[in-house]
DNA sequence: TGAAATGTTGGGGCG
DNA sequence: ACGCCCCAACATTTC
């Protein structure tokens, strides 16, 4: 019996991961990893720097882990349509497994390669993993999709099962010798055209499981009270490693499980967050290009250039909302409060669509998954499954207030606002004008009440008339 | 997983 | 002493 066992990207461990455990009970195990040019391609790999950077080191780290466990990872360049199949027929596997995209794209080239599979006669195994419980599997009393978490959240606790975790193998058949001359190497960053960040995170399973460890003995305990304190890090951190399975979601669940309390519970709750969204995207693939809620499909967003430049680049005149900005292009990350804040800004002041924002932070973000990111961004902008009321408008000044209480967090990541004091750090625009003066921190774009106004009459307007229709 | 406007209450200053 | 007003402080409503 021989397995190819496609690693792809999502699942890129040796612990808890399905087809490799099951593989390894067999003879021969074969583990690959397609350079498909989707993403791979220079111009299509330089619009994701960060992941990019993040996908590689935890590449080399899981060649490094199938190596010690006695195998290796065979690195193969080529569409992944053509490559598996290719490869099966090649090296005469009996199967392929993998762990189970669901994602749109994913979902779709899994059903064309397993067309392609089922003509030579390959089984091609889908192994579920990416999610606590497999999307589409919690359904309500109508047989439909939950479009509200908190029902969503009591069927999980109630119905979802969530096996413990699978160890790593203890070791693994070596690859076999005879495979031919299709084996390429992981690429350097370098060769992408992609300039290393040394502040990103350093990918990879090892560095993944003490991230874990350090979250488990210092940040879980106090996570329900810290976790919106954009000053403090009283977060997981542990969102690219969900993003790129460096550790599996229930290896997560099953290290805060037993734990009782209310910063256990308050992790647990957001994991379960995670699996509404990708649940979601599951049940509507087109929520990657419309809004949820179709009255917003014609909401009549600004184009401002002057505005959107101000705001990516992180020269509002917003604090946090600049922090924010500034902290996503410097390290791949931003606090979720911070991102919370930001977008609100994006969609509500600025009267921009969220998908531009969507799209910018999916180009930046170390962790930015199609789900989360989008269900995130639909969230704040109102027009999303279950969303904050679009109504809700965050006022960045008080948001900073209350989570980032000394202006550390500002401090941090606009150094222009050093010198001010927790007083005026989030409306730099009232402090005294000597200190304005001397620290360059631009003037607002926006006039807040003004603002919150405009949106307010706009969306009125609109969602007044469109739900008439309807 | 808001903020602002509006409403209500009660203490204290004051004529 | 009393009523009136002011305005925190808190509650409710509205967007």
């Amino acid at each position: 019996m021989r397995t190819l066992v496609w690693f792809r990207g999502k699942d890129l461990r040796v612990t808890d991961h399905a087809p490799l455990h099951e593989a390894a009970a067999v003879v021969e195990v074969i583990p690959v990893f397609v350079l498909d040019p989707f993403f791979f391609a220079p111009e299509r790999a330089q619009e994701l720097p960060h992941r990019m950077q993040f996908l590689l080191e935890s590449l080399h780290s899981l060649a490094a882990n199938l190596a010690h466990l006695g195998s290796r990872l065979v690195v193969v360049s080529g569409r992944s349509v053509e490559v598996i199949p290719r490869l099966a027929e090649q090296w005469q596997v009996d199967r392929v497994a993998a762990q189970r995209w669901s994602e749109p794209f994913g979902i779709e080239r899994d059903r064309r390669i397993a067309k392609a599979l089922d003509r030579l006669r390959v089984p091609f195994d889908l192994h579920e993993g990416e999610t606590l419980a497999p999307p589409g599997s919690l359904l309500n009393q109508s047989g439909r999709m939950f479009g509200v978490f908190t029902p969503f959240a009591r069927a999980f606790s109630r119905e979802a099962f969530i096996a413990a975790p699978l160890p790593a193998p203890k070791s693994l058949p070596p690859v076999p010798a005879d495979l031919g001359r299709m084996e390429t190497q992981i690429p350097s960053l370098e060769a992408l055209g992609i300039q290393p960040n040394e502040r990103l995170q350093p990918g990879g399973e090892k560095a993944a499981r003490g991230r874990l460890k350090a979250f488990l003995d210092s940040g879980l305990e106090g996570y329900s009270d810290t976790r919106n304190r954009m000053d403090l890090e009283g977060t997981s951190r542990l969102s690219a490693d969900l993003k790129f399975g460096t550790l599996s979601a229930r290896s997560l669940w099953h290290a805060v499980a037993e734990r009782d309390g209310a910063g256990p519970r308050a992790y647990r709750n957001e994991l379960v967050w995670r699996d509404f969204a990708h649940h979601l995207l599951w049940h509507r693939p087109d929520l990657l290009t419309q809004p949820f809620r179709p009255e917003f499909q014609t909401f009549p967003w600004r184009e401002d250039a002057g505005a959107w430049t101000a705001w990516h680049d992180g020269q509002t005149g917003f604090p946090v909302v600049d922090a924010a900005a500034r902290q996503l292009q410097a390290t791949g990350f931003v606090h979720n409060r911070a991102r919370m804040v930001a977008a609100s800004f994006l969609a509500k002041q600025l009267l921009t669509s969220y998908q531009w924002g969507e799209a910018h932070y999916m180009k930046w973000l170390t962790d930015g998954d199609w789900a989360n990111n989008n269900s995130g961004w639909q969230w704040s902008a109102g027009c999303g499954c279950d969303a904050q009321p679009w109504f809700r408008i965050f006022n960045p000044v008080l948001q900073g207030e209350k989570f980032d209480p000394l202006g550390d967090y500002v401090r941090t990541w606009v150094p222009e606002l050093g010198d001010f004091d927790a007083k005026w750090i989030h409306q730099p625009w009232a402090a005294p004008a000597a200190l304005r003066q001397r620290s360059h921190y631009p003037e607002p774009i926006v006039d807040h009440p003004a603002a919150r106004a405009r949106f307010l009459t706009v969306a009125k307007a609109h969602l007044g008339s469109t739900t008439t229709q309807a």
